[in-house]
DNA sequence: TGACAAAGTGTTTACTCTACACTAATTAAT
DNA sequence: ATTAATTAGTGTAGAGTAAACACTTTGTCA
């Protein structure tokens, strides 16, 4: 019989999800209204509790799913935020994931039956507990992940045009780019197909469409790039 | 009265630490032979259980303290592992730190009633459960920061040479460095102390000694810079 | 057909990074 | 005292990358 750790402290293990969307307004963070109590009406990350028999992944991936009903996500784990009382109801270590999803795909209705919102980033709530650390390290993660992987096309369309996602880096980045050298810039990944296709709602001339080739960017096998912005 | 939490599922957290040093052979990690079953026998990262009344960072700062008898030391969460059959022994998320320490200062004693042996890093014993992973994660992200923030000090001795610092680089980051653009862009940095003293035990010549200037770059509030190498 | 609105497109300049080799200082040996 | 040996210490030129910058094109709607 193998050992037992019996005699150690067992605590809880929770996820919580920091959800990114982006649309013409800006990047933002979609959060509910927690429903009970303590901090009963105040906004909250999405989250829950890790079960015996699966992964903190797998935890995370259930409970975006659970709120969005998406499936296929891209997540990335965070941080632990582990401070002893950071939650007041009980000993709860909490591991902090972000996601990015494309805002126009998330189930309406089920985000209306849970209270949720989106907010722009910059104009967000207090949030309960430490959520509001939570969501300062994602953003801070995101803006590094953006210049080592292809993560800015998870928060757009399949098909976005080059100005959806010069303002999806700048909303990210926070700072203004310069079109032609971003333009240029994001040629030279080599990543991107343009289609025979064009966006008419924006413009009277219309500008090309584009699509993410995962192909050609897996064919690559590059771990990351350095795209500095 | 508080709601409670009570029908969720409670874990073990453990913490494990990969422990860095650096002497004139390169850079290293510090393991141990673990003495219990299963595994018994095999080498380890030092870890320990998270207790219900303290921090991951708490934790995490204990092991290291129990095992090399160090304080103060630079340490940084990594990642949390989580996959359900990680540990065989029981259901086991385990937070990994790594931690960067003077290999001079270390306790001798400490080590050696523990089995604890220094490796390598290009020169290590496979290791137990998810351990080479998490060591993996570790020298990624320590060649990551040393791009960020001033952390390679730490693992030197409190006065050292530009020689010194410029093969310290080295073995992080596993590459060759040229002297004079190594020189250069540290200087530029401008967080050390030139001091009037030189180490004869290198060279005939002598080298002058440096020290980390830590209230020049506090003074400078800069989160981090960007080093590159 | 003219006004409008956004799309699309290159070049020059400044800066940063890289490659590269000799002299200086000191001690040990003869 | 001279020489040999060893590492320390130092600067520049060329290449490459990043930044700044403005006009023309296209199609629709009035």
């Amino acid at each position: 019989m193998l050992n037992s750790y019996s005699s150690e402290d067992k605590v809880l293990l929770s996820v919580d999800c920091i959800i990114f969307g982006f649309d013409n307004e800006g990047l933002k963070i979609l959060l509910i209204k927690r429903d009970f109590e303590p901090e009963r009406g105040k906004w909250s990350l999405m989250g829950g509790f890790l079960k015996k028999e699966e992964s903190l992944n797998n935890a995370a991936t259930r409970v975006l799913n659970h709120y969005t009903g998406l499936q296929n996500v891209y997540m990335e784990q965070l941080y632990a935020f582990s401070e002893v009382d950071r939650d007041p109801v009980d000993r709860t270590i909490s591991v902090a994931y972000y996601a990015l999803i494309n805002i126009e795909n998330h189930n309406t209705e089920l985000i209306k039956n849970y209270d949720a919102e989106w907010f722009n980033i910059s104009n967000m709530p207090k949030l309960i507990f430490d959520h509001d650390d939570m969501v300062a390290h994602a953003i801070r993660r995101l803006r590094y992940r953006t210049s080592t992987k292809p993560v800015g096309f998870e928060l757009l369309p399949e098909k976005f045009t080059m100005r959806q996602l010069l303002e999806l880096y700048e909303a990210i980045l926070d700072k203004a780019l310069d079109k032609r050298n971003f333009i240029s810039k994001i040629n030279s990944l080599d990543i991107l197909v343009k289609l025979n296709e064009k966006d008419m709602l924006s413009s009277r001339k219309g500008s090309y469409l584009y699509m993410f080739d995962k192909e050609k960017y897996d064919a690559k096998s590059l771990n990351n790039f350095a795209l500095n912005l």
